[in-house]
DNA sequence: CTGGATCCCTTTTGATACTG
DNA sequence: CAGTATCAAAAGGGATCCAG
């Protein structure tokens, strides 16, 4: 072995916060949030874990989807890991949409969204009503 | 008082199907979770959960967001009744932002989404990985 | 035929500048 | 400070085209 020598290490790239922080936009959590904070990911994602469906029947169900969105929503959602994709080589084609393990567990987060939405209506639209009386008042 | 008379009704309107249904586009509850399944809408219910706070320290807590998002996102939040704006009238003015008890019921169902992406970012990123990884595989 | 990529046009969002 | 107005850029919708 030859005699140790004192070399120079190249300059260490600065340790980068690990602290997830959805508020700053370069955060990693915050690019998910922004892709599954989002109205077709939602339905998409409550209707599946419902049981696995069809591209054409996910459409029909999801009212006012077009197919470019409902296409690019699967495709996002399967890159992340959450729905899966199955091609069955019928004639036509069929391909099959499920939603994965860990596409429950974000099931388990969005679902309460719906059901919000569902036993709050009344109050929300109480409160636009109000909002839309006072705003009128004013001109 | 005249006599009796047989007069024609007007038709009466086809009874509403009251049941929810978020996947209907025509469905109020659905038009409330299109807003409320929002990015912004989201960071916003949940920095205001904290505390009160006023518009530009809003702006400067959630990364990339432009004043109009912000301004229109506040104002549709105000209209639904999930956050209230109070005007104190210093010079300048100032203007405190507060999320509502309706708010807050609402917070509770987002808040998980947060936490979702929080804890399982290293699973999505993995699937991330392993999708590209394959995408260029094939081409 | 189904799934989905593409083209073209409309709507939404973003950047910037300006006002009470 | 807290917005609005304006214009540019991007996302989204609809129709159409194509591969399997």
């Amino acid at each position: 072995m030859g005699e140790p020598r004192i070399i120079e290490l190249p300059p260490r790239p600065l340790p980068k916060d690990l602290t997830p922080n959805v508020f700053a936009a370069e955060c990693p959590t915050r690019r998910v949030l922004d892709r599954v904070a989002d109205k077709w990911a939602v339905l998409i994602l409550i209707l599946l874990a419902d049981g696995t469906k069809r591209f054409n029947a996910l459409k029909r169900m999801i009212g006012g989807v077009s197919q470019k969105m409902l296409s690019q929503t699967l495709k996002s959602l399967e890159r992340d890991g959450l729905v899966s994709r199955k091609v069955i080589p019928t004639v036509p084609v069929t391909v099959e949409y499920s939603i994965t393990p860990l596409g429950r567990t974000l099931h388990a987060a969005v679902d309460p969204l719906r059901i919000w939405a569902e036993t709050h209506i009344a109050a929300v639209e109480a409160a636009q009503a109000r909002y839309d009386a006072e705003a009128g008042q004013r001109g």
